[in-house]
DNA sequence: TTACTATATAATAATTTACTTATATATTCA
DNA sequence: TGAATATATAAGTAAATTATTATATAGTAA
């Protein structure tokens, strides 16, 4: 189900989750792309655990969803999320963060699995 | 100067300033109404200073404007900051916070001074 | 099996946030 | 002028948040 609008309550918890760096960029680059907890340790330089406890704040509350594909564990948009069209207003006035994928590709740290 | 794309350091700072329903709902009642401190400490239950701690964040940010009418000071939506089509993308999802005025107006201590 | 990689989780520490209490300033009104 | 009202700010505290370190689990590959 998707709302137009969205319990003030609701709203508030919403943008406290959007209200931080990592977990902003994150959702910006899921929209448009999976990814693995790996290429975020290294797109956002930090250490493994705190990437791990972003994404799951972010999938306690539905906006995301993972999946295994082989050795690694794929984080992806949850579109079907009641709240989804109310993140994506927000989402799309940011500019586009996949220059992020992009630099891993350079690397050659991409991951394409599966 | 109004953005359509905002940077996302910018954008996460405005978004954790949403993520909190008091600041929230004011910025809900602002974007249509003047409201003066008296009344947010009214509606929302709380102590003075609280409030204007909350309105100092919204103004710091240059969100918000302050006016002195009389012995109150009232706020007010600031539409010309560079962010306010970002801010309002977000409250135009929210339902309407009206109802809090009303019931100023029916228990008589909506100011409606100048 | 053993070693290695990827990830999650628990415990802890550091930082930030939001609220309260106390107080100062400015305005109005008698 | 003095009292009352409205607001801001400072200081202190409690709660929430974020990151780190340590460890556990699961898959892969030798």
């Amino acid at each position: 189900m998707i709302k137009t609008q969205v319990e003030i309550d609701k709203a508030a918890m919403l943008l406290k989750l959007l209200g931080d760096k990592t977990r902003l960029t994150m959702m910006k680059i899921l929209d448009t792309h999976d990814c693995c907890v790996c290429e975020f340790v290294e797109i956002f330089k930090t250490s493994q655990p705190s990437i791990s406890q972003h994404l799951r704040k972010l999938r306690d509350v539905g906006l995301v969803k993972e999946e295994r594909r082989g050795q690694w564990i794929f984080y992806s948009m949850n579109k079907s999320n009641e709240y989804y069209s109310f993140i994506q207003q927000v989402i799309n006035q940011l500019p586009d963060q996949n220059y992020h994928l992009k630099e891993l590709e350079e690397k050659g740290t991409r991951i394409t699995c599966c």
